[in-house]
DNA sequence: GTTCTAGAAC
DNA sequence: GTTCTAGAAC
């Protein structure tokens, strides 16, 4: 158990929704508990289960509540925030239930990117795709003229942890995919691909709200935010996994074995994906690829 | 993942 | 001199 300053101990626990297999969360230390503070900011940035946030008192210390009680003017500060969470007062001591109606929660969207993936799938206005599996979202910082991800709800950190059972939810991530292929007024034109990145971000920020999302592309590249070779050599060398290869190796083996040293596909030369030629810079590839998509 | 920037490459 | 990358910081 954490300790926070004003001696008030924190802990989040999740209520499961009749799922045991999908806790995960909002984990930051070592296991299912979170530093907190008095009037500090939750946010739940994952699944659609309600969560518990109970406060309990702190034997080892006195003065609950005292030193940090926040003025009355800041408190109604806070109250006013929409993104905070009505946490009870730590002198109430009470187990406050917090449960996950709009009403009372509001996802965050300026956090971390790793949040914002997390939090933009919850957001209604983000989302132009959903049933009951799946989200569809557009990339916040798409590589092409269209890149959208598709998320399922059921937490799954990467493609490592997917296992033979997650097969009929990847078919369906797939079909999702296709019909977003469909809509799009420039399907005819343009050629689309969907798959996976072999490696999540291994950073310690980004290893704390991996998702696996299905990358559903346009192959045009054209876009202010494919900036350098990494992003070129993720999307366009084997470091893209096709999802149908992906469910293949479910079907086949109930695992998704990425071959050893992926990583280093993405310190590639530049190569168009259209004719082959290799490129010396970005900029040289970019205006290559012009040629191809006027 | 992005942004920023030192210094390599040209 | 400018362009561009790659690594650090976030």
């Amino acid at each position: 158990m954490l300790q926070t300053a004003s001696g008030i101990e924190s802990r989040v626990q999740q209520k499961l929704g009749g799922n045991p297999t999908s806790v995960d969360s909002i984990v930051v230390g070592k296991g299912n508990e979170v530093k907190m503070k008095p009037g500090q900011h939750l946010l739940i940035v994952n699944q659609l289960y309600p969560y518990t946030v109970q406060f309990k008192e702190d034997p080892n210390r006195g003065h609950v509540g005292t030193k940090r009680r926040q003025p009355a003017s800041e408190e109604r500060e806070n109250d006013k925030k929409a993104s905070s969470i009505k946490v009870a007062r730590p002198a109430e001591r009470v187990a406050s239930s917090v449960n996950n109606a709009e009403s009372t929660l509001t996802i965050e969207t300026t956090g971390h990117w790793s949040l914002g993936l997390k939090a933009s799938m919850q957001d209604p206005k983000m989302q132009i795709y959903k049933d009951e599996r799946v989200v569809v979202i557009k990339d916040k910082y798409p590589k092409a003229r269209y890149h959208w991800l598709v998320l399922p709800w059921e937490s799954i950190p990467s493609l490592k942890a997917l296992h033979g059972e997650h097969c009929d939810l990847l078919r369906h991530m797939q079909q999702v995919a296709d019909k977003m292929i469909q809509q799009c007024k420039d399907a005819s034109s343009l050629r689309f691909r969907s798959g996976y990145h072999a490696i999540p971000s291994m950073s310690p920020l980004t290893l704390f709200s991996s998702h696996v999302h299905l990358h559903v592309i346009s192959q045009d590249f054209d876009s202010p935010c494919l900036k350098n070779k990494k992003h070129w050599n993720s999307f366009t060398t084997d470091y893209f996994i096709e999802s149908q290869d992906v469910i293949q190796m479910l079907e086949k083996n109930g695992r998704v074995t990425v071959k050893e040293g992926a990583g280093e596909l993405l310190k590639q030369p530049l190569s168009c994906h259209v004719c082959h030629k290799e490129l010396p810079t970005l900029p040289r590839l970019k205006d290559h690829l012009k040629s191809h998509f006027p």
